[in-house]
DNA sequence: ACTAGAATGAACTCGTGAGTTCAGTTGCGT
DNA sequence: ACGCAACTGAACTCACGAGTTCATTCTAGT
């Protein structure tokens, strides 16, 4: 799970510092590599990569600004550490949502399942960690393009490539249309983080928890309208405010 | 098309102050005003807001410095004159597509109307200048949410809106199913933006043409399997490819 | 030609923040 | 008890960039 190559010069304090320690453990005293990175993107996120001050993420550590140093070698590689494990966690929050489509019932309505799924993403998606790491590999992209791609692969690609394959075996089991599953998967995620990001308008403003679940349940509507099998359900009467959803 | 700024007008420092010559570089008083917000919105886009130095911009300007904070109070100023002064470009180009669905014949296949729409839009969106918008925007979120707003609102809400009264038509024409036309106009762009925004991964891949028509077919297609009235075309067999299977 | 004002280049002030140095402190293993 | 290595706080260097000042130069209007 760990993503960035682990051993950037003076990555870590003990990484191989003098003679072999039997202890394991490389880091000295406690955690604070990990308080420092999570400060770290904590301070980054509330003030962007450029008006973060070293000085700061080190209160916030709870730690002195040497010691942030002694961890990691610039600001640089504090910001792409920092984003990169926040990332991961992002990641496999999104994965474990959609893995949860793995042990539906077989003959279970897609409707349920999906519309769980996208409950859970809307949850995520519009969460602060989410709004974050979007928000900074978006910002950072012209200086650090490679760290972008890595987080728009943790937040979009592979949780794509993951939902692609359960769409996959709902339509090989009928319960889809077939299909190709790749952009059956992109356009269930379009549909459901496009209306998101409208609504939360590039996140200035909270989206109380109804207008989400009805997003939700709005892109789940669109989404089996153009993907069910002809068989199944794809058919609400009203599209305005999804399955149910009078109001 | 104007670009980005029409390279160096006149030569930069050094080149007209000489002892004797007034030849060449005009530098009387143009309109300095609009070279200097072009070129502020063009270093910005590159370097980002904090990484911008405002330096730069008079030089790319043809500009002494003094000049530039003779026509704008300070970099602030400058940033939001900049970006509005493009958003509002931008939204005209955006209008300018939506409302040519206003003169299509009445007896077309919506389909033809929806897939030029996609086509235009997808190529506005991938360009240079909206891209920089987005990325500038979503960047300083923090520091100006006002600006982002605004960006959010000329880029999307309004664009969106346009396009609901476009939809709202179509629908009552019979040529849609009756449907809420702000939730469709959201979920056409999202269908639209999001496997771009996906496909160019945050900018940083350039996405060919045929990728991008492929693209907007198939955001058209799934949009109208879910909005289409029953009666019209809504039907392809495969979904795999669009269309047509673009190559 | 004369004048007013906009524009210029260069040098300046001044604040800020990255990264370092260092002398001293703490805690753990032996 | 000793020593090592991480940690601390504070003061430091250094580069960079926002914004200003000024003497000068150019252009337009009359």
């Amino acid at each position: 799970m760990s993503s960035v190559a682990s051993s950037s010069p003076g990555d870590g304090p003990g990484g191989s510092r003098g003679s072999g320690k039997p202890k394991g453990a490389p880091r000295g005293r406690v955690d604070k590599r990990e308080a420092i990175l999570r400060a770290a993107f904590a301070v980054f996120s509330r003030r962007g990569y450029a008006q973060a001050c070293v000085q700061e993420i080190a209160e916030e550590a709870g730690v002195a600004k040497p010691t942030v140093y002694n961890h990691l070698n610039d600001k640089e590689s504090l910001f792409r550490h920092a984003v990169e494990a926040e990332a991961d966690a992002l990641l496999a929050e999104v994965l474990a949502a959609v893995e949860q489509l793995r042990d539906r019932p077989r003959d279970e309505d897609p409707r349920d399942a999906l519309t769980d799924l996208a409950q859970r993403l809307a949850g995520s998606w519009c969460g602060e960690r989410a709004r974050a790491l979007r928000r900074l590999a978006y910002a950072q992209v012209a200086q650090f393009p490679d760290l972008a791609e890595s987080v728009q692969d943790r937040v979009a690609q592979r949780p794509a490539a993951a939902l692609a394959d359960r769409l996959a075996r709902l339509s090989l089991a009928g319960r889809l249309r077939p299909c190709d599953p790749e952009l059956a998967a992109e356009h269930f995620f379009a549909l459901l983080t496009g209306p998101l990001e409208s609504r939360s308008r590039l996140g200035t403003r909270r989206v109380p928890a109804a207008e989400l679940r009805a997003t939700a349940e709005a892109a789940v509507d669109v989404f089996l309208r153009a993907y069910a099998s002809h068989g199944d359900s794809a058919d609400s009467a009203d599209s305005g405010g999804g399955r149910g959803g009078g109001g």
